[in-house]
DNA sequence: CTTAACCTTGACGCGAACGTGAAGGTTCCA
DNA sequence: TGGAACCTTCACGTTCGCGTCAAGGTTAAG
């Protein structure tokens, strides 16, 4: 099977590479932040025209798309998804690993991408349960509040202090 | 029993009014983000002392920790907060009431303030289900990669495609 | 070869969320 | 009656994450 990219062969087996808007359109994103995000280091085009056109390959869409969810779904900044994307750098040398067909670097490139992903779980998971951790006081706050409104209904002093058992709402440690 | 906050009377009776400082130490806020926060109208300081320093009761601490939690935990804008927290104004309105016996408007008061809980409990949970989705996908990514893996292990092609059944990783609906 | 549509690299602008003085008043303890 | 430590209100500075021209070069179609 033919296996070589860019230049102006195999005009359909590779998928395509797309320009920025085409990206754009795709990920939700705008052109600027796409640029924004190759200025940060967290991602670069797999390749350029000849006229230096930004041209992105699959990969680079499905990468984008995280970005998109990590800054907007998720709320993180760009510095943190650099740190948790790490060092684009890598991920060319990767690409670059695999077009190259040394079985070995393959492998140790995978187990490595999978470690990172791994590291990225880890990251969103404790995202998650701060957000968890936060849901579950508003609840206690809610709780609290329902009992007020059970001392009312029962013509029972209106005293404050945390009513039943909820010393403190909890949520410690910040940082 | 004596019930009147402010001035210098009843020092040991309601837990004591806080300066801006302590309430920074207490809750890792700045006093500069305290301030700014009230001029966005996320709070007002219970009182105020005769040379007008803002004095917080323990309602405001409670209220200043959960906005540090949405901020720094959760990623909300201060928009965001301020929609999620609704309306400085009627807060105090509510504080006001309390203060009066009425009981009709005391229990009104509880109930709106239930209200808001359960939209604040809304919002989180959209929150959370982002994040669970990134997961999910973070987590097909890593299935991806570990099909890849074993392909290479077996001596198989590495002809990228989705490899199994993960035909398109899901994460619709932008906005 | 022209031309419209797209791209490039600057560079300036902007709102959000504070940081950081400056200049002066307040508290409180000795 | 001092101070030292805190507070107040401006007001300007900064970083982030882009938006928005400006002045050109590139591509694909006709």
């Amino acid at each position: 099977m033919g296996h070589d990219a860019a230049s102006t062969a195999t005009p359909g087996t590779e998928s395509r590479l797309l320009r920025i808007q085409e990206v754009a359109a795709e990920t939700g994103l705008t052109p600027r932040s796409i640029r924004y995000y190759e200025e940060m280091g967290l991602l670069a085009p797999a390749a350029r025209s000849e006229g230096a056109y930004r041209l992105y390959d699959a990969d680079d869409l499905e990468r984008l798309r995280f970005i998109g969810a990590l800054r907007n779904d998720a709320g993180f900044s760009l510095a943190e998804i650099g740190q948790m994307l790490e060092d684009e750098q890598a991920r060319s040398r990767n690409r670059v690993q695999f077009r190259a067909g040394d079985p070995d670097r393959q492998r140790s490139a995978l187990t490595d991408a999978i470690d990172r992903i791994d590291r990225q779980l880890t990251t969103l998971a404790r995202k998650r349960d701060r957000v968890d951790a936060m849901i579950a006081d508003a609840a206690a706050r809610r709780a609290h509040l329902q009992g007020h409104l059970a001392d009312l209904e029962a013509g029972r002093s209106p005293d404050h202090a945390p009513h039943a058992g909820v010393p403190e709402p909890s949520v410690e440690a910040r940082q």
